[in-house]
RNA sequence: GGAUCGGUAGUUCAGUUGGUUAGAAUGCCGCCCUGUCACGGCGGAGGUCGCGAGUUCGAGUCUCGUCCGGUCCGCCA
């Protein structure tokens, strides 16, 4: 028997036990003749007390950090206690010992403050992983996990497993792919997600299923992104939009109170996606603080629905604005009191290439009622006036102006507005804020090609209203320039996005069911007759053997842990991640493969490649 | 594909205008210490300044190239 209790339960109510333990040698702290060792494990950290009796044997046997020891003793009482940790008020004497393994020296400190950088800890992972705050966060996930698939379970949906080798398919991210030894020549893709499959599900008759799976896609990475991640991944037949949100409204709140232990009780507001952008610019708006956006100018095929700015700018040389296609302005609460230097430094901030702004006109609301703005020689007090009410600005407040096309404005604003939220403080990190973005537009202009992309994916139904117009038009763009004018540049999408604090969670969409609506989609895609049969014959297939209507949802796992474990890097709540450049740097993967390997898969490399 | 920041002791970092023997903290090793828990005290070892070229009397420092890593844009739901 390696041991008789872990290091993270004993306490005084064990006083006089004799007990054995396993675990880690945390730190050795020596007093001549007595010697105190932190023994670790998993559920936590117990102090050793070796007497002068052991000290012969230690010096026959030295202990490390990190050597993985057996001791058995007494537990007693502490003469000086450590209220820090839970095991704090006892200690073992130490009996006897055995050194089960010893350690090389670790290249980093296994302790909470480690001295270790982020890449010396992914080479070395499994010893970040013997780390307090690395193993929260895997047991947050795995809390997470449970309470969904409890939730899910209670709800009736089954868990059902979809293949990893699969057929690779046009249109969103790049595929994986993986030669075929069988089938000389040919390949399977790793899913992007079980989208068709789920849907199959669903025509099979299974109604509510799920998986947590993970999802594979070969694009650049990001701090936030991984080429494998995991995605909690339902889907439901029988039902509308409406069924679909509550349904996973209450799984979020569900989680909350499983692994946060807070009731989520607030109303979870729906936004729609043109809603979104004009009141924050952004499609997944963080509504922890306001700073809404005030639209001064901007094109009117953007936002049908809004009625035009009538006169703010007009008999004013200032052709900033006049010439641009969007003004929009924020106010920055209690921002008049910004110095030149600051001013000029956040000026520079939306200059920089990502942003690619060309300048930011300010207008400080000072206290005494007076307007202060880099533009005051071309606009008096009573338009500076007009503009910082159209802004919501109050005396004291500072507003700022960007001005520019359209969508790159429109961005870098609502990058603006995040930035001075996050300096002023606002985002905060124990706040957390749901939203529902609805009725996405379901296709975007792809201007290389010529033709259009679905937003979401192309098995996304659009709004029943406007089925009409789908089936009714051709989806060709004859005249390039004007594709905003084309009918299918408004069709919205049965879609919906869960969005918390700024971050998409989840998102989903009621599919199209029909064969001949599909079909219509794949050809607003630009995929001839042939290619649909060949890529999503299957699935066509399907479709005219009674499928029901169905829609579902999926939850980027590895980014919810993350947001509900206050980070902000999924990196953190994965056992073993891949670096920026998709490097697993512990097992140094990818690597080369022998010549054996690519001849019986009948690959070449192409001449000049490694 | 692009922008940008970084690479100096096991580790995290500092290193002035180009100047003599490249520092600190921590870790490691040795000695001392009976109540520590970030133990303490004394001593010691530890460096191809990512790599390669160039400028210079002289390069950690300047220039060019290259490799690796971080962050971001494009891309990606």
């Amino acid at each position: 028997m390696y041991r008789s209790h872990t290091c993270g339960e004993l306490t005084l109510a064990n006083i006089q036990q004799e007990v054995t333990l396993s675990g880690w040698v945390q730190t050795i702290r020596k007093f001549g003749s007595i010697t105190f060792v932190d023994l670790r494990d998993r559920y936590g950290l117990t102090q050793l007390l070796f007497g002068e009796a052991l000290n012969e044997q230690l010096d026959q046997t030295p202990l490390g950090r990190e050597f993985v020891l057996q001791v058995k003793g007494k537990v007693a009482e502490r003469s000086n206690k450590n209220k820090q940790i839970p095991t704090g008020e006892i200690e073992i004497l130490v009996e006897s010992f055995t050194v089960l393994n010893k350690s090389a020296v670790p290249p980093f400190t296994i302790q909470d403050d480690t001295d270790g950088g982020e890449d010396l800890r992914m080479k070395y992972r499994y010893l970040d992983l013997r780390r307090n705050a690395v193993k929260k966060n895997l047991q947050l996930r795995y809390q997470v996990s449970r309470s969904v698939r409890n939730y899910l379970h209670d709800q009736g949906f089954m868990d059902i497993e979809t293949p990893f080798l699969i057929k690779s398919t046009p249109e969103g991210a790049r595929d994986f792919i993986v030669p075929s030894r069988m089938n000389e020549g040919e390949f399977y893709a790793l899913p992007q997600s079980p989208q068709t499959f789920k849907q199959l599900l669903m025509i099979s008759g299974y109604d509510r299923y799920y998986q947590i799976v993970k999802c594979f896609r070969d694009e650049d990475l990001r701090a936030d992104r991984q080429p494998e991640f995991t995605q909690i991944d339902c889907e439901m037949a029988f039902v509308e939009q409406e069924d679909v949100l509550q349904m996973f409204e209450g799984l979020i709140r569900k989680v909350f109170e499983d692994v946060l232990a807070k009731q989520y009780t607030e109303e979870i507001i729906r936004l729609s996606w043109e809603e979104a952008m004009w009141r924050y610019g952004n499609d997944k708006p963080d509504i922890r603080f306001g700073m809404e956006l005030a639209n001064l100018k901007f094109p009117a095929h953007t936002f049908p629905t809004k009625p035009a700015v009538e006169g703010i700018f007009e008999g004013v040389d200032f052709k900033v604005f006049n010439e641009a296609e969007t003004v929009v302005a924020i106010a920055v609460p209690g921002g008049a009191e910004y110095t030149r230097k600051e001013l000029d430094e956040l000026t520079a901030w939306v200059k920089r290439p990502q942003i690619g702004m060309m300048g930011l006109v300010y207008i400080k609301c000072q206290s005494d009622g007076t307007y202060k703005s880099s533009v005051d020689k071309f606009y008096d007090s009573d338009r500076l006036s007009i503009i910082a009410g159209k802004a919501g600005a109050v005396a004291g407040d500072l507003v700022l102006i960007l001005a520019g096309k359209e969508e790159r404005t429109r961005k870098a604003i609502s990058e603006l507005r995040l930035e001075m939220g996050k300096r002023l403080g606002l985002r905060r990190a124990d706040q957390y804020k749901l939203l529902w973005v609805l009725d996405f537009p379901l296709f975007e202009y792809a201007p290389e090609e010529n033709r259009w992309v679905a937003k979401h994916h192309p098995f996304t139904s659009p709004k029943p209203s406007d089925i009409e117009r789908m089936i009714g038009n051709d989806p060709k763009i004859s005249d390039p320039e004007k594709y905003l004018e084309h009918p299918y540049a408004n069709i919205k999408a049965n879609a919906y996005d869960m969005v918390l604090n700024g971050n998409e969670i989840g998102g989903g969409s009621i599919r199209i069911f029909q064969k001949e609506l599909q079909e219509k989609m794949f050809a607003a895609l630009g995929m001839d007759e042939k290619e649909q049969q060949e890529k999503f014959g299957f699935l066509l297939g399907a479709f005219q053997y009674g499928a029901p209507p169905h829609g579902g949802l999926a939850f980027g796992f590895d980014r919810l842990c993350a947001l509900l474990g206050g980070s902000e890097s999924i990196r953190d709540f994965i056992a073993f991640p891949k670096n920026n450049s998709g490097r697993d740097v512990m097992i140094d993967a990818p690597s080369g493969v022998d010549q054996k390997q690519l001849d019986e898969l009948a690959l070449k490399l192409a001449p000049g490649k490694p």
